[in-house]
DNA sequence: ATAAATTATTAGGTTTACCTAAATTTTTAT
DNA sequence: ATAAAAATTTAGGTAAACCTAATAATTTAT
C-alpha cells in the first residue's frame, strides 16, 4: 500500500510577481525575456533578477540560459495565467462593485492577486458573472488558463495611426448612445485614430471618410477590437 | 510656509499578525499578554516572539516589559482594530456573496485582512450594507474602531451553563421560523444552556422552565446576546 | 527559603529578497 | 577585428522573520 502526500504548489509573492512580469514581457517581444527588462519592470536591480531567475529555473517555472534571458515553461505559464486571472477578476470586482475608477484599481489588484484560495477565485468569477474582459478591456483567462479570442481595448488605448472595429460601449446611458448614433458610430464601425491631443487626450478619428472629434470621456467608453 | 510630508504608516504582515494576536489575548485575560501565549497562538517559537515584541515596542505599538509581557498602546490598538475590521468585513463578504460556509472563511480572511487600501475597506463596508456582525456573530469595528455595543454570538458558541437572550436568526426560511415558533423561541427569549452533547454538538436549552433539545444546525442559526 | 520547574531572553544560524561593487560576457561601433 | 559600451553575473552584505540551543529570570512547590 502506498501513501501519497501532496505538496501544495506554493510560490512566494515575489516569485509570482516575476512570473507575471515575464508573462507580460513575453507577449511584447519574442525570444527570451531579458534581465534588464525585468529589472526595469519590477524596479529591482539586475543582480536581484539574476538571483531570482536561477531560483525559478530550479523550480522548473522558467527556462533560463545565462546571458540570454528566460522563457516561461508550461508550468510557469500556467501559474502566470492564474495570477493574471486573479488580477483581472479583482479589477472587475473593484470597478463593478466597489465604485473604483478603472484607472485606480491596479495597485489594489496587485495585492489581491496573491490571495491563495481556489474556491475564492471560482466563486468570485461566478459572482461577477464570469466576465470575459477586465475594466481596461484586457481578457480574463478562464479556469483552465484559456484567454477569450479577440481582446477588446478601449478606443482611448489605441495609438495614433491604429485602426479598430467598434465592439461595445461601457456607458449605456441614452445620452451617450444618442451621441454615438449622431456620429454614426455603432457595433462593427471601422475607425482609424488620426490624432491624439496631448493636453486633454481627445482624439480625432476617421470614420467612413469623415473626421470626428471625440473627448477622452467618449473614447474611454468605446470598446474596439484591433 | 510649511510643507508636510506624510509617511504612510505601514506594517508588515507579520507585525499585523502579532498586533491582532495581542488584541485577542488582551480581551481574554487582563494584565500583560505573555510571550508563551503569543507563541502558542501564532505557532512560532518564544524566541521569535521576544524578537518581534522588541520591534513592536520600538515602533510604539506596544508597551513591553521584559519578562512581564506586552500591552497594546493606543496606536497599536488602533491598528489592531483596523485589521479586525478588515478580517470580519471580508468574512462577511465571503459568506454573503461568495457562498462560503461560515466555518471555511477564516483562512482566506487571514490573507485578505492584510490588503492595504483605505478606499477598499470603506467601499467594501458600504457595498455589504455596513454590517455590524460577521458570520460568526463577532462585532465589526467601524471606521473609527468603535465596536457595536452588545456583540451577538451564535447560540452554538455558548458554553454549558451560560445564559443568553435571543437576538436574531440567520436562516430565515419559513420551515426554520415555523420550527422556532413551535418551540416558542422568538426575539427576546431568555435561554440557558443545560447540556451539550459532544458527539453531535446538539444542545439542551432551558426556555421558560421547559427543556428543549436543539441540533447544531439549529443553534448555529440562532443569535444570542450574553 | 530555597530548589525545581517553568517561562523568557540572548546568542548564533538560516532563507528570502533585496542591495552595491567588481568581474565577466555579449553587443556595438569604429 | 578589436576596443568601447552595455548587459549580465558573481561576490559579498543587509534586514525581516523565522529557527535551535544555551542562559537567565520568574514562579511554584516543598
Amino acid at each position: 500500500m502506498y501513501i501519497y502526500i501532496l505538496f501544495e504548489i506554493m510560490f512566494t509573492q515575489s516569485e509570482e510577481n516575476y512570473l507575471k512580469a515575464i508573462f507580460h514581457l513575453q507577449q511584447e517581444v519574442e525570444g527570451g525575456v531579458s534581465t534588464s527588462g525585468l529589472s526595469e519592470k519590477l524596479k529591482t536591480k539586475a543582480a536581484s533578477v539574476t538571483e531570482m531567475l536561477k531560483r525559478l529555473a530550479g523550480k522548473k517555472l522558467v527556462d533560463y540560459q545565462k546571458y540570454y534571458g528566460v522563457q516561461l515553461t508550461d508550468k510557469g505559464m500556467q501559474h502566470a495565467l492564474l495570477i493574471v486571472r486573479k488580477h483581472r477578476l479583482w479589477e472587475y470586482f473593484l470597478v463593478e462593485c466597489l465604485n473604483f475608477n478603472w484607472d485606480e484599481v491596479h495597485e489594489v489588484a496587485e495585492q489581491l492577486e496573491h490571495i491563495r484560495s481556489p474556491k475564492l477565485v471560482e466563486e468570485l468569477d461566478l459572482f461577477l458573472g464570469r466576465p470575459q474582459y477586465d475594466p481596461h478591456g484586457d481578457p480574463i483567462p478562464d479556469t483552465n488558463g484559456k484567454l477569450p479570442k479577440s481582446p477588446n481595448k478601449r478606443l482611448s488605448q489605441l495609438q495614433k495611426g491604429e485602426r479598430g472595429i467598434c465592439k461595445g460601449f461601457n456607458d449605456t446611458s441614452s445620452s451617450f448612445l444618442q451621441f454615438l448614433a449622431k456620429q454614426e458610430i455603432g457595433l462593427g464601425t471601422n475607425l482609424e485614430v488620426l490624432n491624439i491631443e496631448s493636453f486633454d487626450e481627445s482624439m480625432t478619428v476617421l470614420i467612413d471618410k469623415k473626421e470626428i472629434p471625440l473627448s477622452k470621456t467618449a473614447t474611454d467608453n468605446i470598446y474596439v477590437e484591433d
